[in-house]
RNA sequence: GGGCUGGUAGCUCAGUGGUAGAGCAGCGGCCUUUUAAGCCGAGUGUCGUGGGUUCGAUCCCCACCCGGCCCA
């Protein structure tokens, strides 16, 4: 291990601690109570003149005086000030804090409880001993960690010494959790699907692949959960969800990451509009859990989740923002001489579906502030969903889109095999024509649905994203304990 | 992939074609009510990597590596 100076000095610091016949990294602890649970029951321990031993990391700068000494410990409860005095630690304690400990050591302290005449609760330590000893030096006291690059590289050191770090994390969880007992509550039943697939599908998206050794043979990496959900739906399970994580081989920016977490949940006998129910329930449940409230402060904007969401059908929404009519323009060329008419500034795409998608997602899509279901996508981009019966060039399909992004994906599954066929064998033609996030075809699915799955309602969210809305972050890498870098070695 | 921008001490940053700086942290000394404690003293480096230009490059040029922002 090449250790820089300040490294070497705590080693020394260590190999100290060792000759004095000390353990740097005992055990165990034996506190008896967390930094949080003594601060609760302050009064009532110095009341009782307890003996209280706590642990934690010191935080902070220790303060030494001579003979008296101030410093902060913290737990993953929360911090308290140690009051270190040679009077009661006893010489040999009071020089070893001094000179031997340092910030981002780990202690357990043993003492009574009190109040510091500016009224801080605190420690007067009697005992203490060290728990683990740290190597590394902590970052500057003021700044902190501040470079993005270093914060994500050393997440750990970012966990210590950034609380709103910390607190992310454990809006996640809560975000998870109610999550999933939302679903619980209504029925549905958490599965495991595979994450090694022989075929990929659900989604449009190049797959990372992988190849088992024994077996000779080619493995994908998920990338959505939805075939496997919906067999089982075909094989009677009537309400099923899996929150996984899915992996998909595409550049990575403020809202994507390789590998991300998704919600996908199936419910027989239902249909996109109950699956619309849901998920305004579902948003409001979490707003609710997390803020106290409906209504989410995100990135200067006030999103309330508690009225019913706008509906617009992708056609009307795109009239409406750029004039263009797809219904009337429904082939690739006519479509594309519109948009040049128009002055619109946009990437020409190789087919129709993918064109209109073009369309939405620059100039309809970020004007999506408050939350609004996105319907009707054209059966090109949808191979999975039911056509309308009113309109067979559109699906029953819609995307929750809060805050300008996608937030997730819903249709009316497709239940014919006959016409899945068809759809997975116009996506073999796309894909021979150069477009590489057509799906493959999946005949062991085209054979579960042949043995009839009932009408049925699906979604997918993206975790992640539903976490940087109710955590007011702008990019995915803040909600994910560690995003995807370049190996920098 | 493109444009802009950054990488200098453990951290936060300044800087210049002529032996590299500050603050904080750390180190030695003093200090029993501190809260970014204070005072005195000494030290800290592959200036992202590799080439090139130059008497001399951290600085100028080229390529590459790793970030950030914007665009695709």
């Amino acid at each position: 291990m090449e250790l820089n100076e300040l490294q070497q000095q705590r080693l020394a610091k260590l190999e100290r601690l060792r000759a004095a016949g000390l353990d740097p990294f005992p055990p165990r602890s034996h506190r008896t109570h967390t930094i949080a649970d003594t601060l609760a029951q302050f009064d009532e321990l110095i009341a009782r003149e307890a003996q209280v031993t706590l642990a934690g990391r010191i935080m902070g700068a220790r303060r030494v005086m001579g003979k008296l000494a101030f410093a902060h410990i913290a737990d993953e409860t929360g911090s308290i000030q140690l009051w270190v005095s040679k009077a009661d630690l006893g010489d040999e304690w009071f020089t070893r804090f001094r000179d031997d400990i340092d910030t981002f050591d780990i202690v357990e302290v043993s003492g009574t409880l009190r109040r510091t005449k500016t009224g801080e609760p605190s420690i007067f330590v009697q005992q203490m001993a060290v728990l683990a000893k740290a190597l590394n030096p902590p970052p500057e006291k003021w700044h902190g960690l501040t470079d993005v690059e270093a914060r994500l590289r050393e997440r750990y050191l970012d966990l210590i010494v950034n609380d709103e770090v910390r607190e992310i994390f454990r809006t996640r969880a809560k975000i998870i959790t109610t999550m999933r007992r939302f679903l619980d509550e209504r029925g549905f039943i958490e599965v495991e699907t595979p994450t090694l697939q022989p075929i990929y599908g659900g989604a449009s998206a190049r797959p990372f692949i992988t190849h088992h050794n024994q077996l000779k043979q080619n493995l994908y990496l998920r990338i959505a959960v939805e075939l496997y959900l919906k067999r089982l739906i075909a094989g009677g399970m009537g309400r099923v969800y899996e929150i996984s994580k899915v992996f998909r081989n595409e550049g990575v920016d403020r809202t994507h990451n390789p590998e991300f977490t998704m919600m996908e949940c199936y419910q027989a006998f239902a249909d996109y509009n109950d699956i619309m129910q849901l998920v305004e329930d579902m948003f409001r449940t979490l707003a609710q859990e997390v803020h106290g409230s409906t209504s989410v402060e995100y990135q200067g904007h006030t999103i309330d989740f508690g009225q019913t969401w706008q509906r617009v059908s992708i056609p009307e929404a795109i009239v409406e923002k750029t004039g263009i009519d797809i219904m009337q323009l429904t082939e690739l060329v006519p479509l594309q001489q519109a948009i040049r008419a128009a002055g619109l500034k946009l990437d020409m795409k190789p087919s129709w579906g993918k064109q209109v998608d073009e369309l939405f997602s620059e100039y309809v899509q970020p004007l999506l502030i408050q939350p609004t279901f996105i319907l009707d996508h054209p059966v090109a981009l949808s191979p999975l969903a039911k056509k309308r019966l009113d309109q067979p060039l559109l699906t029953e399909r819609f995307e929750p889109i809060i805050a300008g992004m996608e937030m997730g994906n819903a249709f009316t599954e497709l239940n014919d095999p006959l016409d899945q066929e068809q759809r997975f064998l116009e996506q073999g033609r796309a894909y021979d024509a150069g477009d590489d996030e057509a799906q493959q075809m999946d005949r062991d699915y085209l054979n579960a649905l042949m043995y009839g799955m009932p009408p049925t309602g699906g979604l997918g969210i993206g975790v992640d994203r539903v976490v940087m809305l109710l955590t007011n972050q702008s990019t995915i890498r803040e909600v994910v304990l560690f995003p995807h870098l370049r190996q920098s070695e």
